[in-house]
DNA sequence: GTCCAGGCATGCA
DNA sequence: TGCATGCATGGA
């Protein structure tokens, strides 16, 4: 990959192992769309970011080298080697297929609260209706950053609302796990940046003290708040390949410390593949 | 109207 | 420990 400065844009040439469409639409981030000219907008660092993809030429539009060296090398992932990565995890032919139809999702690192909140909103729930929750929080409590578009708001903010001044988000059953976890966050009875020097298994049993996060939203946390690449998430839908490839015995320490990688490839394979079967 | 959605808490055996 | 059930809401 090159990375070129021009113009107040970074521009990333000969990008392998990236894309855009697949990293923002892998069901990991809620607050990136892709407009109708090819631009993907979203909120992430407290801003506005606005990309677009070519082949293998990703845009950053209006944004410093420091900027981009400092927050969003490490947002997307940058430095790690993927095509390593998906060669190794290849041993699996389920996870081999995957990365033959799909080899362009890198794992993003977000703010660890604004994930703990969007994937308890997450739970039993469909993605568009996630968004929508998520958005309407962001108006309702976080700081306008452009357009009637706003922050994630913080956890003092969403913790002073209380259960009842989340009602307008229509969160249903889910506003009293988002205020217990706005309640645990503000007042450090959770520490989201101790829980970042915890090992993996110590990490995923502080934040099940949540109400609402059993074991799915604890490794979605982890993997995509905190970095932590072994989580493997067990929703419905890797739960299907699991039944249908792996069986009863099936353990993610079989792909070891990029589980959470192999994972996420299986996720977008299947739910693209079945979703074109219903067509 | 019915079913389902990146699950979880609860109650019961 | 393992399994069934209810949960708020809105789109298909």
């Amino acid at each position: 990959m090159e990375i070129i400065y021009e113009n107040n844009n970074i521009i990333l040439k000969f990008c392998q192992n990236f894309d855009l469409e697949q990293t923002f639409d892998c069901g990991q981030c809620f607050r990136f769309e892709k407009d109708n000219d090819g631009f993907f907008r979203g909120i992430a660092n407290n801003r506005q970011l606005v990309l677009r993809q070519d082949g293998d030429t990703v845009t950053f539009f209006d944004i410093t080298k420091e900027e981009f060296n400092e927050k969003w090398k490490s947002y997307f992932d940058l430095d790690r080697d993927y095509a390593k990565i998906l060669n190794e995890l290849s041993f699996d032919c389920h996870v081999k297929k995957a990365c033959e139809e799909t080899s362009g999702i890198r794992i993003l690192r977000q703010d660890s609260w604004e994930i703990l909140c969007s994937f308890i909103i997450s739970q039993n729930n469909n993605i568009p209706r996630i968004k929508k929750i998520i958005a309407s929080l962001c108006s309702l409590l976080g700081e306008p950053i452009i357009g009637n578009i706003y922050s994630f708001p913080s956890a003092e903010k969403v913790f002073k609302a209380g259960i009842e001044g989340l009602e307008p988000i229509k969160s249903g059953f889910r506003a009293k796990y988002i205020f217990d976890a706005a309640e645990k966050v503000a007042n450090k009875i959770i520490d989201l940046e101790k829980i970042q020097s915890l090992n993996y298994s110590e990490a995923k049993k502080s934040l099940m003290n949540i109400k609402g996060v059993g074991e799915k939203v604890a490794d979605c946390v982890l993997l995509f708040g905190f970095g932590f690449h072994e989580a493997f998430p067990r929703d419905v839908w890797v739960n299907r390949v699991i039944e249908k490839h792996y069986g009863k015995d099936f353990s993610s320490d079989c792909f070891g410390k990029n589980a959470g990688i192999a994972q996420q490839y299986l996720f977008y394979y299947e739910r693209n593949t079945t979703s074109l079967k219903k067509q």
